[in-house]
RNA sequence: CGCGGGAUGGAGCAGCUGGCAGCUCGCAGGGCUCAUAACCCUGAGGUCGUAGGUUCGAAUCCUACUCCCGCAACCA
């Protein structure tokens, strides 16, 4: 039975150029989407951006282009940016296609005839030259944030949705679904925070500005951003379109991954929303936590703002995708730091995986010129509990990797390849040579191999190109033997030979040179 | 008494369904030579924020307190 695994990331704010964190949430969906692909699962990622509102229609005028023309030209950035990080999105949704807004409309309308979207007044703080409103706790000492003058109480005609009527439900599913909130400590922030104090309801629509969804009933109103951004998790999926197969399909989604920013909106409102439709709702919402610099949040002023291309030019690919999952513990602050990643890139992937990979390929050239001894069980108590112990770390990996402990499960994979390095001395295969312990040796290079290849297809849902890089170099070629079902088998390598010359996949960097290079980067 | 998270050897973290305190880096010593000044082993270093309590036994449970960090409503 082949299941399916429907995995959404946010769909970002296109207001400047995408930094680290953005890259790490949408990593972490591919990852998480590769490792169910790669178990033989139906996959669907979906990724976007959000197009509409206020600060977008300012940035567009800022730089002279119409708002369309504006997102596009940010869309297509994103896009370059994922094809560079290889994420293997399904659908990329703009909320300014018209597949959307279309269906954002009768959404609207459906929750207007239910009753659950009415007409009242807006009030809030409003900052008459920037033509904004903000509420209390953005002010900046009663002024205005963006500009430092006066605001005025002013309220404004728009449409409210009625969370108070859902509020119990919410809380009822809540209890009774206890995977649907991730980490645990997320829930209790809402209920404690908003739920119990009592919900208020949402505002659905402003007038203030032109760039958004048109309500057709009263098109003075613009559909105000929540509503209009959550529902992309649907409409990209021809949710009450002529076309709705890959809603049928995937819906609801297994995994939505939000930022700890965007919480709020993905645990109560969307849920809701999703009540309203009469529509099931998704089993897992991820709230990941930030990438902090040392010195706090990322940010211009501070000089500290680090952007994926960089790291991706100078180190690439697969060594930022490593350090992003392996260092951000997921429910709690990360910090990214130049001496944590130049670290992280010398010690586990250059000396313990590139090296193991490097020794042990120079061995099977050497003993048995390149081809690799066939299976012969396990000839003594070392290879056994080697054996043992490599099935045991692939189990505790999968556990971790589920409860979405990634930097954890992570661990278990460089735990077993430190243990597959001391195999190597416990085995001392430049004696078994010596004292031609044939059978021994034969059994230590494959056991080598093997739990290289076990290795490979471990770290393949977020290391595409180093995994296929290891197959191929201790010669593994048919698809199969790279899967999740022969994950665990250890007898079915034959007619294996690697290549001649190994190549080091990670090359050492000069730590002080390259600390030295990302501080400068970091300052411009 | 707004809510929540954190406080563990020099640094960064794991452990927290109670049972000899663990990992990575750094430091000291040793081993090996297949490999990248790599890899492997050993050692030094912690009264697990403070004060009480429960228990045969607490980093792990309870209470109070201190210090950090988030969130606090329509801000992506």
């Amino acid at each position: 039975m082949s299941e399916k695994f429907y995995v959404t990331t946010p769909i970002y704010y296109p207001s400047g150029k995408f930094h680290i964190g953005t890259a790490y949430t949408t990593v972490l969906a591919d990852s998480m989407k590769r490792y169910h692909k790669l178990k033989g699962e139906d996959t669907y990622l979906l990724t976007g951006t959000d197009e509409h509102g206020q600060k977008i229609e300012e940035k567009a005028r800022e730089v002279g282009k119409t708002p369309k023309v504006y997102v596009d030209e940010m869309a297509a950035m994103a896009k370059d940016l994922w094809a560079k990080m290889k994420i293997e999105y399904d659908d990329y949704i703009q909320t300014t296609e018209l597949r959307h807004e279309k269906v954002v409309q009768r959404i609207f309308d459906r929750f207007m005839d239910q009753g659950d979207i009415y007409k009242g007044e807006y009030e809030g703080w409003y900052c008459i030259p920037c033509e904004t409103f903000f509420t209390e706790t953005q002010l900046v000492d009663g002024k205005c944030p963006d500009c430092g003058r006066e605001v005025k109480l002013m309220k404004e005609e728009a449409y409210f949705f009625n969370m108070k009527k859902y509020a119990n439900r919410l809380l009822k599913y809540y209890e009774e679904h206890p995977d649907f909130i991730k980490p645990d400590y997320r829930k209790n922030e809402m209920i404690n925070n908003f739920i119990k104090p009592g919900l208020e309801d949402l505002c659905v629509t402003r007038t203030s500005f032109d760039w958004g969804i048109k309500v057709l009933r009263d098109p003075k109103h613009v559909i105000y951003v929540w509503l209009d951004a959550l529902t992309n998790y649907l409409t990209a999926l021809g949710y009450l379109s002529e076309d709705d197969t890959l809603f049928q399909k995937y819906w609801p989604a297994d995994l939505q991954i939000v930022g700890k920013d965007i919480a709020r909106f993905h645990l109560i409102y969307w849920p809701i929303f999703l009540m309203a439709l009469d529509l099931p709702l998704p089993k897992t919402i991820l709230v990941h936590n930030w990438i902090m610099m040392k010195d706090g949040k990322m940010s211009k002023s501070k000089g500290n703002v680090i952007y994926p291309e960089t790291l991706i030019d100078r180190y690439g690919l697969d060594s930022v995708r490593y350090f992003l999952l392996r260092e951000m513990p997921v429910s709690q602050d990360g910090i990214f730091s130049p001496e944590a990643f130049v670290e992280r890139y010398n010690f586990d992937l250059c000396n313990d995986l590139s090296n193991l990979l490097n020794r042990t390929v120079s061995m099977v050239n050497k003993y048995f010129n390149g081809n690799v001894p066939s299976y012969n069980g396990t000839p003594n108590e070392v290879d056994e509990e080697f054996e043992n112990y490599t099935l045991e770390q692939i189990e505790k990996f999968d556990k971790k990797w589920n409860e979405y402990e990634i930097a954890n499960s992570i661990q278990e994979i460089w735990n077993l390849i430190a243990r597959t390095n001391k195999y190597i001395d416990e085995t001392m295969p430049w004696v078994l040579v010596k004292e031609e312990q044939t059978e021994k040796l034969k059994s230590c290079l494959y056991h080598l191999i093997e739990n290289l290849r076990k290795i490979a297809i471990l770290i393949k849902p977020f290391m595409n190109e180093t995994a296929e890089n290891i197959f191929r170099q201790i010669g593994i070629e048919k698809e199969e033997m790279k899967t999740w079902e022969n994950l665990k088998v250890y007898n079915k390598l034959e007619k294996v030979k690697v290549i001649e010359k190994g190549e080091p996949i990670f090359m050492r960097l000069n730590a002080e040179e390259e600390i030295e290079f990302l501080k400068n980067i970091m300052k411009k």
